[in-house]
Formats: structure tokens, C-alpha cells, sequence
DNA sequence: ATCGCTTGGTTGAAGTCTCAACAACTACTA
DNA sequence: TAGTAGTTGTTGAGACTTCAACCAAGCGAT
């Protein structure tokens, strides 16, 4: 948090005056433990991955995440606003980290011939034997800290929750996934 | 990621010698989607939360479960390790922000008698006052970006799934061992 | 053309987290 | 009674993120 905090300010999106004074609905136990589990279980899974990534492979989640992207579009060339939200990442963060990936020689920028405010990012070679590298590892530890646990149909649902959950930040469709993690496999070994 | 990155080093726990060199059993499409549609919920979601605490009540996300742990404990006290345990945070970065509230003076620290290493973590009234004037709104934020958008059947599998995953992480605390990221699942349960 | 507004991206400082090293203490063992 | 090992918590530096300010380019209306 910062130094300036705002001590309870003007109403949000997420809590309109209309709603800010009438008492709070309180989660009922159920919802409780849910949440609560959920909380748990999301910190301990994003702690497993990063550490496994950043151990072999020495990239953190999110400069993996953004190799996966790139390495799905065509021309492995995608415009930073772009990698931006579909990474829901902000727009410095983004600049921050894509230049940490540029010194490494991993990914390079280039002006956009469309629109001269734009920045297209574009994927090395080196950038893509690495993914290439890291990839197995990583599906692993998918498969070992989430996927293999639940059954097909627990997969399924917390899918589905968590696709209402995104759309719901958006004005967008919930069909609007889009993908980030895990190299398409054309690109390499097969399945 | 650091700058003393491992680039490929031995066996993890997470991918043992005998699996490293294996053939990866990638992701189908429907577990591909489902592994997506977390991953984009739940960075919206912490977005979402995150604002709204920082903005309405100018604490963050880990500053919160700080004080809501500390607020259901009798003597709304609590070793610094079990806080760090309980919020899958590591005993550093515990230490850091419990610091940040103590010179807010939300929290105290005191010695433990018991154990002449522990610390003993207090939240004061000024702690617990503005616990109580976030509540409301998180917990409205928590039904808007969760709860609320689905149903108790699916709210319940979620919560149960990702209870499931918290579960599995439970061996060992992050910081010791780099190389037992992810459980194994020596039993070969596969999807 | 030019003004004003919006968008896309960068910058630097401040805030937060990670990592490795360390100090203080406990627990086991001989 | 040491001696050694493991636990608990802190520290400081470096890595990463956030925030606000800023520049440059497109966009629309005058």
C-alpha cells in the first residue's frame, strides 16, 4: 500500500453509494470456507509454480507468460497493449519486464509501422528455444499442483467459475479467454 | 526472476530425474481452457480486491488477511510463524509488512514467553477499529467479483478443488528447500 | 492548420517481495 | 556440560511492481 491511501474516498465500481450504507451481506459458512480455500489454495499453487520455474528454467511466471502469448500469435509479434491485457498486467509493468526480456535477449521491440504511437513486441529465436526448454517443467507442475488433483469434472467447473470471474472485469464476452500459458504444441514435441 | 538463475540445474523435487528426460503429458484442450480461465480470473479477481481495499481503506490485500487472521484469535495474538504458515507467506515478507503495520501502529509485537526465539504478534484497537470499517466492503467486493457471480454448487466445488490443491503443498516451507516445489505424486495418479 | 482530448508507451521514484546471510534461541546427543 | 543441529525472526541488498508524471502520436472539431 501506498502513503497516499485514501481513507475511504469516493464510491467504487465495486461498492456504489447506493450500497455503501445499507448493512453488508455477510458470507454465509459455506461461502466462507470456500473463499478461504480458495485463497489458500491460489497462493500455495502460484507459489509452486514460480519457484519451479524460476528454479529451472530461471524466468518467473510472468516473463513465462508472456513468451507463451507471443509464442501463439503469428509472427510471434504482439503489441504491447495488447500483451498488457491479455496478461492483465498493467501497461509499466509491462514496459518494466519486456525490457528486463529485451537485455536477455529474449524478446526485441519494434516500431509500429500501423500506428506510430505503438510498440510491437516480438519474440527471439532465443526467446523460443527457451520456452521450448522450460515448458515441460512447467506443465508438470500444472499437472502435479492442480490439474491431476481435481477430477475432470472439478476441472471443469472451476473452469467454468473462473471464466464468469474474468468476464466479469470486462465488458467483453466470456468467450474472450485469452490463452497464455503453455506453448501451443505444434511447436513442439507432440503430446 | 534474479540475476543468479539456474539455467537448468539438477533434479527438482518437482520433476525427479526419472521424469525430467519423459515425453511431457501436455494438456488436453478442455484442461488447456480451464488452466487458462483460472489464470486470467484470478489475476482479474486480486485486481479487483486489491483496488478496493487499497482505495476505500488504504490497506493491502496481505495487510488485510494480516489483521482479519490476528481478529480470530483469542488475544488477537499470534506467533509470527504461525501468521507466515497460515497466510502461505514467507517468514521475510511477514516480517516486513508486520513492520509497515507496527509503524502504523495497527499491530504490536511482543516477546513470547513461551519460546525465547518467537515473536508474538498483537493487533491494537486502532488495528481492530479499522479492520472493522474494511470489512464491509471487502466482503461486498468478494460477492461482486465472486461470490455473487456464481452459483452455491459451484462456489462449493471451487472451494473444494482449490482445498484440495492448498492440501497438497502443505509438505515443507517454501524457503528451506528450492528444490521441493511441487509435491510428488509418486502414486502416478494421472488425470 | 491548430487546439484540445484521448490513447500508447516510457520513465523514475517509492513501495513491496525475495533471497541469502545472520543472530538468538531451543533441542538433541553424547 | 558441551557440541551440534534445527528453528525463529530479522536484516539489507537487489529484483519486481505500482504510481504519477510525462512525451509522442492519433483523432475530431474548429
Amino acid at each position: 500500500m501506498t502513503t497516499t491511501h485514501a481513507e475511504h474516498a469516493q464510491p467504487t465500481a465495486a461498492q456504489p453509494a447506493d450500497q455503501r450504507d445499507e448493512p453488508v451481506q455477510w458470507l454465509t459458512d459455506a461461502q466462507q470456507r470456500a473463499w478461504r480455500a480458495y485463497l489458500l489454495g491460489s497462493a500455495r499453487l502460484t507459489e509452486a509454480l514460480t519457484r519451479q520455474l524460476e528454479y529451472d528454467s530461471g524466468v518467473s511466471l510472468s516473463e513465462y507468460e508472456i513468451l507463451v502469448r507471443l509464442s501463439e500469435t503469428p509472427g510471434r509479434t504482439l503489441r504491447m497493449s495488447e500483451l498488457a491485457a491479455s496478461l492483465v498486467h498493467s501497461r509499466s509493468r509491462l514496459t518494466h519486464t519486456v525490457s528486463r526480456l529485451e537485455a536477455r535477449g529474449l524478446v526485441e521491440r519494434q516500431t509500429c509501422a500501423a500506428d506510430g504511437r505503438g510498440v510491437n513486441c516480438f519474440m527471439t529465436d532465443a526467446g523460443f528455444a527457451l520456452l521450448e526448454s522450460a515448458a515441460p517443467g512447467h506443465v508438470r507442475a500444472v499437472r502435479a499442483n492442480l490439474v491431476d488433483l481435481l477430477t475432470d469434472e472439478q476441472l471443469q467447473v472451476v473452469g467454468d467459475a473462473m471464466a464468469v470471474v474474468a468476464a466479469a472485469g470486462t465488458d467483453g464476452p466470456p468467450e474472450t479467454v485469452p490463452g497464455m500459458l503453455v506453448p501451443e504444441r505444434a511447436a513442439g514435441a507432440s503430446a
